[in-house]
DNA sequence: GTCTATAATGGGATAGAC
DNA sequence: GTCTATCCCATTATAGAC
């Protein structure tokens, strides 16, 4: 029918299968199911991917690409740090409410790929991580402080309550105790938090 | 050959398929796997369960009745409130070294619930709560102190948190990363906890 | 390149012999 | 009650027509 290219193809497949993933989760995303999804004969499907492991091996990376702190801090006030954090959390925490299929896919496939490919779980943990950290660096620049403990550590921890969070929402759907949960995590996190010299303030 | 009673049956097919489960994922445990694991004929299956669906949310509730937070903590010595804290959160990490199946297979079960059988999730995340809860307040015992905050808070919390732990540790295998965050833990949780006033202590 | 038709496998469930 | 043999379906993967 239509021709597509090669990445066309395989970026079709992909995204067919993160909704279908979504939606009914990993078991039943067959390569069936995934393109009648994509709207492609099921002979398209081995156009670009030898098998069905090998898809799912390229959806973890896929996925991992995507930030999973999109819409994180805005610069609006003069905050305390604690205010930034929980600002912050709680933007987090609206997208999950509003997308839950989103991190469900991610639970599905992290959960498969722990025991398939490790490697490709720790290199996924590695960019939330690394995100935790930008966060947290940000988080300090508008609420001018500086953290009084390795900025790795508190990242390892912010992304690790992040999970916590995401986790127990996801089973509880318990948004009030989530946002509880959230002003004691931000609470929390700025206790590492110490005030940083003004360069206007200078005496 | 062997003649065993409904629930030996039914106990000794939840086992093998927990261990099945453990080594292998939830997709691999198929009614055919699991019968071989417990050493038993396929049609032995359906002695006791009417499908494969209706063993799956057997598991459920099977699991939610170990108790997650087992080893917790000793009532050693003289502790502070965050050391005693840190030291049963440490016992759970160790767990959950000792034995990462264990919790891998929750994962698989819980997020096959998620979409299957959500009440059953929630059912067992109150458990987990529940189990928090009980664990923050032989804490304040053994450090003779007690909570600020609502108690009920305080457990989805820590629940949260050990949701995060275990997601994290599984995904990074970063178990040093993992003794910072408890300590970090420990001391966010000890926030919340005043001196009460000894009976010997009295005027 | 594209898609249909089919081979090959593995799985859930059950009938029926013992 | 127990277990073997089998049915039937869904799935992955591929061969081969267009």
């Amino acid at each position: 029918m239509r021709r597509l290219s090669f990445e066309e193809r395989r970026s079709e497949l992909l995204d067919a299968a993160v909704r279908v993933i979504g939606r009914e989760g990993l078991a039943a995303a067959t390569t069936r199911a995934i393109v009648a999804e994509a709207d492609m004969p099921l002979g398209a499907f081995h156009y670009v991917f030898a098998s069905r492991d090998d898809l799912i091996a390229a959806i973890v990376e896929h996925i991992t690409e995507q930030e999973r702190l999109a819409a994180w801090m805005d610069a609006d006030t003069d905050a305390t740090c604690a205010e930034v954090l929980a600002r912050g959390l709680d933007a987090y925490l609206r997208l999950l409410e509003s997308e839950p299929q989103r991190e469900m896919t991610l639970l599905d496939v992290a959960t498969h790929a722990m025991r398939h490919d490790p490697e490709a779980v720790q290199h996924q943990w590695a960019t939330y991580r690394a995100a935790a950290r930008a966060s947290l660096s940000y988080a300090a620049e508008l609420a001018r402080i500086t953290w009084t403990r390795p900025l790795d550590e508190l990242a390892w921890s912010l992304a690790s309550c992040l999970d916590g969070l995401t986790l127990s929402w996801l089973t509880t759907r318990d948004s009030d105790a989530a946002r509880r949960h959230i002003r004691l995590l931000a609470d929390a996190f700025a206790t590492y938090a110490t005030p940083v010299k003004e360069t206007t303030d200078a005496h």
